[in-house]
DNA sequence: GCGGCGCTGATTGTATACAAAATCCTCTGG
DNA sequence: CCAGAGGATTTTGTATACAATCAGCGCCGC
């Protein structure tokens, strides 16, 4: 289990601070490869980005308080589960948010945002292309955070970022089928939306585009059998 | 200035964790006994508490991750100083959120609930006679908060809780006037809206009452010379 | 055979010690 | 008298050491 450097830094020159720690861990929660469950240990952690406990557990606490990893006193950092309601949650929370800075991106997006965003997709189109799943997820969830972005809300921004993690945590456990992601075609029509500055189009777009999502996930009481028993028992 | 017990704490038996220290100090921001720009050194603190560095700085950094605290790099911890841009965003991501919250509630509100918020308006009022300006704030800010846990969304009232201390922040310095805080009227209208089990009512009470407190602010572009000429050459 | 108890190893929680950085003060030179 | 450089002090950043707690396991008694 030491030879697997999923996560192995490529700079050992310098050592990298608690954010970028916490950078390195979320993408690779939101790649899928690290799974809802999976225990951080700290000196493992420590051991792979060559730094000590101290800053490994400032990283930890980190993304413990954005909801993507829980800590339990004496026990440890673990990958967040969303229970079936946290899962509701979140997409409500985002139905509230998204719809509306979809609006103000579209009445502000610049020729300059429009071809981000563009390439944002193009990037998708190639990760899924090169059938690597996760990246293309990670960079499904970047669109939806630049959109934040070029609505120049940075306090909402900051939540949608809390809201995509989680939302990975929950496409992790709750995804109905393995097969690819056909959401390209929202994401497609919510840049011609801001291309033609219709605000309108953008907010139902939204709208409709994350009821799509809510409707692919499977949450029904007993959700999936993806963690073993002993995860079940963990409970 | 090593004797006035601001923060003091009342046990000096058990030595109190890093969650109740961060409670603690939020507790005091919001009653706006310790303003925007105040310095919080990390001995400071652990002194008054009674504990170590290492468990006060895990309490600044999580202050620090809600927006409550600034961090910078080797100089310390500072209470927020929000813009008036970041003012603007605070209030604008309230109306996204608070508004459905005040719906969901008035659905949900139990005849507990109800009692619950009659007994904080009347803490309230009890904290306005007494002239205790910043135990009145603290609570109408709880009012909000109450309102998430009757909605039943608990990702939406960690956002909506971020916010508060947010908003407590911008009061602190672009409050237009001293006097009294009038808006008693909207808290016990949204009681009446949730007795009656009308979402509606109280969703669009909600949204006025939000305009009105953002109505109440001063933010034009020189804000306020609250802080002095070395605050403002600080930035 | 099985359930409870105590021991051992491992992992986290906290404090302390040391290093790095920034601020403040002083001293010097113009 | 003021400006600037340098050192001393203070404060934060990090690692390490020690204490506390928990999981796993074997042993003993029933």
């Amino acid at each position: 289990m030491k030879d697997q450097d999923t996560t192995a830094p490529k700079t050992p020159s310098r050592p990298p601070s608690a954010d970028e720690i916490a950078a390195r861990l979320t993408e690779a929660i939101h790649e899928h490869r690290v799974l809802p469950g999976m225990k951080l240990s700290e000196d493992e952690v420590g051991d792979i980005f060559a730094v000590g406990r101290t800053v490994v557990r400032q990283a930890l606490r980190s993304l413990a308080h954005e909801g993507l990893l829980r800590i339990e006193r004496n026990r440890g950092a673990f990958v967040a589960q969303p229970s079936i309601k946290d899962a509701r949650e979140v997409f409500e929370a985002r139905a509230l948010l998204e719809p509306r800075m979809a609006r103000a991106a579209a009445e502000r997006a610049s020729r300059a945002d429009i071809a981000l965003l563009e390439a944002h997709i193009e990037d998708e189109h190639a990760a899924l292309a090169a059938e690597e799943l996760g990246r293309a997820l990670k960079l499904s969830g970047q669109f939806h955070i630049e959109i934040a972005r070029i609505a120049d809300q940075a306090t909402v921004e900051a939540f949608i970022r809390q809201l995509i993690s989680r939302s990975s945590l929950v496409i992790a456990l709750y995804w109905r089928r393995r097969n690819a992601l056909c959401e390209s075609h929202a994401h497609h029509a919510l840049i011609d939306a801001f291309r033609a500055q219709d605000g309108d189009a953008a907010e139902d777009l939204m709208k409709g585009h994350l009821v799509d999502l809510l409707s692919q996930l499977d949450l029904r009481p007993s959700p999936a059998p993806a963690s073993s028993l002993k995860a079940a028992l963990n409970r």
